[in-house]
DNA sequence: AAGTGTACTGTTATAATATAACGCCAATTC
DNA sequence: GAATTGGCGTTATATTATAACAGTACACTT
């Protein structure tokens, strides 16, 4: 039951849609994850889950400081990663490696690559998960004998919009 | 014409091979592609893409300082990051973003998937590159009418090897 | 309600990674 | 041989991330 954004999708690369439902439904998720496992979403890791999600764009750990701030947070880096690292293990967000920046995550209860689209000139980011890529990863890992454990999936370039834009 | 590793030839996660072809090959590669390009390889270019192709792991800007530094080179980062940089653009190497680190790479005269499997508790790398990984990639890419420039896949987990002492 | 342990955050300092800016030198071109 | 270009040296600094320890709030027991 995902009412998020997915491959199929291109909600991300649409700045328009009601962004606010994804934001409510991470935090639900968020929520339901804590309970199950005994534990707290604090107030600082609920913000830093706001955030991440409200933003269409990979959003940077020292992006967040001054947002925190705002809201009364007198945070310094350490607390930022520990809230970051939180929702990772949760699987609530993701990091963007080749960014140094984090992004919402659409699936936080299934273990899935971990793939995204990242137009570089819009800065935004969509979720990729597809069947195809899934077996694909697998057997190629298969043929090698070797045992996946976390998979980063980056692929940079131009969302369909920013194409049309630049013509 | 590739003798190097590939993603069907664990290699990489076998030290006894006689990597010093891989380095040669590399080098090789190197030449043909400056002189196609009116590039120079400069001592220092040639030294990192040595070093970086001699290891079977991932090195860091910072690890190979001391290296430099032994051959006499008096260098500073900058340097090597203008030379770890050449050697990409060149496609001769690759920066694997989650590791902050740079890697061999065996198909410098294509554009394709830099995809690469990490053992994380030996930390070899291995390049992947599939047929079916590669045009999971584009179909799912497609669907969305995402326009792909740059791509990375890093798969960490375990080695057939470690997987085996680990027993 | 008081005591106790644990998990979370605050705080300071610092590590690790990467780049900006400028000047010099060597090679290439005209 | 003057001018231009590309590459490197050098210093300083930006950016990203973590270590270490102290304090605080919460949860659990009795």
């Amino acid at each position: 039951m995902h009412t998020q954004a997915n491959a199929f999708n291109s909600d991300a690369f649409n700045s328009n849609h009601n962004h606010q439902k994804c934001v409510s439904a991470a935090l639900t998720s968020a929520k339901t994850l804590c309970r199950d496992r005994g534990q707290r979403l604090t107030p600082v890791r609920e913000l830093v889950l706001r955030l991440v999600w409200q933003s269409h764009q990979p959003l940077g750990a020292y992006e967040l400081l001054p947002q925190l701030a705002e809201a009364g947070f007198n945070s310094a880096p350490p607390t930022v990663y520990r809230a970051l690292d939180f929702l990772q293990e949760l699987g609530l967000i993701h990091r963007i490696a080749s960014m140094n920046a984090f992004i919402g995550c659409s699936h936080p209860d299934e273990t899935h690559p971990n793939a995204f689209m990242i137009c570089r000139e819009c800065k935004s980011a969509a979720e990729l998960d597809t069947a195809e890529l899934n077996s694909a990863l697998s057997a190629a890992a298969g043929t090698l004998g070797f045992q996946v454990e976390q998979e980063s999936v980056e692929l940079i370039g131009l969302c369909q919009h920013c194409q049309e834009s630049s013509k």
